[in-house]
DNA sequence: ACAGCCATGTAACTCGTTACATGATTAC
DNA sequence: GTAATCATGTAACGAGTTACATGGCTGT
C-alpha cells in the first residue's frame, strides 16, 4: 500500500495526530512551530500537494467542507494512524543530516580575512540567540500539557532537546571564536 | 559572471584550496572526510557534474592530463580563489538546517509504544558513538598541521566543533532517554 | 583469473523551492 | 475602502539521488 513516502509526508501526517483537524494553512503554521526546528517546514505549496497525496492514499480525509466555509480541513484516518505506527516501529530513523554553513565556511577560513571569520561566528551567535528565543516561546506554550501521559509530553521533550542544542552550539561557537581571535 | 552557484559548489571548490590537485574520485574522498560531517558529501555523479560546471566557469582547471594517465586532475584557478573570497566576504552564511529524524520521531512519540521510543534513542546513541569515532580519526590525522597559521588550522577547529557537538548530543539524548523511561 | 579499487560519466527521477495567480474574509 | 490575513493551488525549475554503463589498473 502506501509504502515509501518521503519522511516529510510522515512528518505532516504526524502533526495531525494531536487530536484536531487542520486546514493546509494551519498545518503550515504548526509545522513552523515544530518541524522548523528539527526538520524543515515545507513551503505552503508543498503542504497542499502533500495533503493531496496523503488524501489519495486515504491516510488523511477532508472533513465535511462545512457548507459555506471555503477552507478544507483534514483529519488523519485510522489507516493513517496505522501507517504512522508501522513506520515508527519498522523503519530505522537514520542519522541526522546537518547543513551547517557556518562550519562549512570555517573549514575554509584560510581563504578569508581573520576579521571575516570572526564576524561569521559573531553573526551566528546573534542568530542563535534569536532562534533560541523563538523556540523558548514555543516551549512555554506547551506548559500545562507536558506531564507524563499528557498530550504535549513528547513535543515538550523535543523542545527541551532543541533548547539544549542551541545552548551547546552557543558555548562551542564562543570557544571557537576565542581560538580564532587568539591565533 | 559565476554568480549564484549552489553552496555545495563552493564547498567543493573550497576543498581544492589546500594546495593540491585532485581527481573527481579523490575530491569525493576528501568530501567524505570533511563535508560529510557538517554539510553533505555529494554523490560521485554530482562531484563530476559540479567539476564540469566549475570548469566551464573557469573556477577550476583540468591540469595537463598527464599523457598516459587516464585520470583528470583539477586545480583551483586564480579566478576561483577570488570567487570564493568574495563569496565568503559578501554573502551571509545563513542558519544551519538540521534534518533530525530522531527528534522528529520523538515529537510524535505518542503514536508508538514507549519501548519503541526508548529503542529509537538507544540506537541513536550507538550511532552517535560510531560517527564520533570516525570524526575523531579524521581529527587525529590533522595533528601536526593545526597550529595557528598552519594549513589544517581551520579544518581542525571544525573537527573540534563536530566532536563537541556529538558529545553534547549524546548527553542530551541520554537525558531525554531517562525522562522517557521515567514517564 | 579474479577481486577490488580507481575513474568517469549518462539518464531518469524525486523532493522541494520560488514565482505566479486567484480570491474570500476580517480589522481598521 | 484598503490592508492584512486566510486559503488554495499551478508551473517552472534546480539540487541532488539512485541506477546503470563502461573500462583500466593493481594485487594475489
Amino acid at each position: 500500500m502506501g509504502q515509501g513516502l518521503p519522511v516529510t509526508s510522515y512528518a505532516l501526517l504526524g502533526l495531525l495526530t494531536f487530536g484536531d483537524e487542520l486546514t493546509g494553512y494551519e498545518l503550515k503554521q504548526r509545522a513552523d512551530n515544530t518541524l522548523r526546528f528539527y526538520w524543515t517546514s515545507p513551503a505552503m505549496s508543498q503542504v497542499y500537494s502533500e495533503l493531496a497525496r496523503l488524501a489519495e492514499q486515504e491516510l488523511v480525509a477532508p472533513v465535511s467542507e462545512d457548507a459555506n466555509r471555503r477552507a478544507t480541513r483534514y483529519r488523519i484516518t485510522q489507516k493513517g494512524r496505522q501507517e504512522l505506527h508501522t513506520w515508527m516501529r519498522e523503519t530505522p530513523a537514520g542519522f541526522p543530516v546537518l547543513k551547517h554553513p557556518v562550519a562549512l565556511r570555517l573549514l575554509i577560513g584560510h581563504v578569508a580575512e581573520p576579521a571575516d571569520v570572526a564576524r561569521l561566528l559573531r553573526d551566528y551567535l546573534d542568530e542563535l540567540e534569536l532562534q533560541r528565543k523563538d523556540l523558548a516561546e514555543v516551549r512555554e506554550s506547551l506548559r500545562g500539557g507536558d506531564a507524563p501521559g499528557e498530550a504535549f509530553r513528547y513535543p515538550s521533550l523535543v523542545a527541551d532537546w532543541g533548547l539544549a542544542y542551541y545552548d551547546s552550539e552557543a558555548t562551542i561557537a564562543r570557544e571557537i571564536l576565542d581560538r580564532v581571535e587568539d591565533g
